[in-house]
DNA sequence: ATGTTAAGTTAACAAGGTTAACCTTGGTAC
DNA sequence: GTACCAAGGTTAACCTTGTTAACTTAACAT
């Protein structure tokens, strides 16, 4: 039946997300979706290029999510430095945690796996991570070594990722509270904006 | 040509790990794996299961030498706790940059890609991770509640994770020294094993 | 010679991504 | 009203996966 045209794209997208939440990306496949979609797996051709592309299209999904909640937290101005880092850091744990399946194909693929994702799509997550750095900079007061800011910016990243990624790939010990890990790595993660010790 | 039996499940193994960790899990496939071999695809099935299985084979050896590297710094007696914290740290990146896809299977990929790796073998990290702990009780000088070390060991695990999470999955700024931030990373890790502020 | 079994192979299936070729409707030009 | 044409699909097919069932062949024991 021809025509139609009832915006497949976006129940196209529907269903893949949903799919790709609930059973991860290699299940998430062309026919599937289309079967719940109501359509034929080659009608997914005609709006994106191939699986990749409509994974891509998931991903930009995910990474605006990401940003505006980043963001909400990094352009507030009635807020000092600590109380920002410690916002953003919880948020992006909270995203991780919430989203697994999408954190995992953004940050914890490696590239091999799913075609490279648009560099120029990281350069806004860079972006960011030097406004945390920039924070950073100004919680420890010290001079801004503008290479030393951007260490700890990304120890900072490091650890919240690894908190993420041990924590959504089930590795961690059940019996350790996560709420507890959350918080604590939080902290650890703020110990990187203390003044430097005399 | 039956009957050759020139130790083919070796060879497997072989070749398996070698296509692993240069074209990853999926382009490891049994058939490609075979053809290397001088095999057919079917015959890996006599030595192992399924491709599962012949994976955990590959993981278990991985499993193995990072054992035998953590192993040989923990059981040190002529050492500082710190000494061998910093030496546990060490090694467990060092494992992770050189192996990056043994990294990434074995830590990295949720249990739903790869079937469930026994979790007896992970009984085994467990154990490590509280010596860990142990050693981090005895750096630090307080009172351990148990409870708290386990934390403690937890998020320095989660902080070496992630930074190895990132480097492999290529996601770090280029332009940022990777030894600068290896060795930043365990320094901030050790930070967990400080006495407690006064 | 006769089994028996270990160690392979061939052929096939289902599911996956992907492409080429084909319909089928709706609107426009004359 | 008829001819065209392109948007929006579909069908059929190809190739690569993991995996299984059925068959073959060599070596050894009796």
């Amino acid at each position: 039946m021809p025509r139609p045209a009832t915006n497949l794209r976006e129940s196209i997208l529907d269903q893949a997300r949903r799919l790709l939440l609930a059973e991860g990306y290699t299940r998430m496949s062309m026919r599937r979706i289309a079967s719940r979609v109501g359509c034929t797996a080659t009608s997914l051709y005609l709006y994106f290029k191939n699986k990749n592309g409509l994974f891509h299209a998931l991903m930009d999904e995910g990474m605006d999510k990401l940003f505006v909640g980043l963001d909400h937290v990094l352009e507030s101005t009635d807020t000092t430095p600590q109380e920002r880092l410690r916002g953003v850091f919880r948020t992006y744990l909270d995203f991780g945690l919430e989203n697994p399946e999408f954190y995992e194909v953004m940050f914890l693929l490696h590239p091999r796996h799913t075609r490279r994702y648009p560099p120029e799509k990281y350069r806004a997550a860079r972006n960011r991570l030097e406004r945390v750095g920039a924070d950073i900079a100004l919680a420890r007061g010290d001079d801004p070594d503008p290479a030393e800011v951007q260490v700890l910016a990304a120890l900072a990243w490091t650890s919240l990722h690894g908190t993420i990624s041990l924590l959504v790939a089930q590795r961690v010990d059940a019996r350790l509270d996560q709420e507890t890990l959350v918080d604590r790595a939080v902290e650890h993660a703020m110990a990187l904006a203390l003044p430097p010790q005399s």
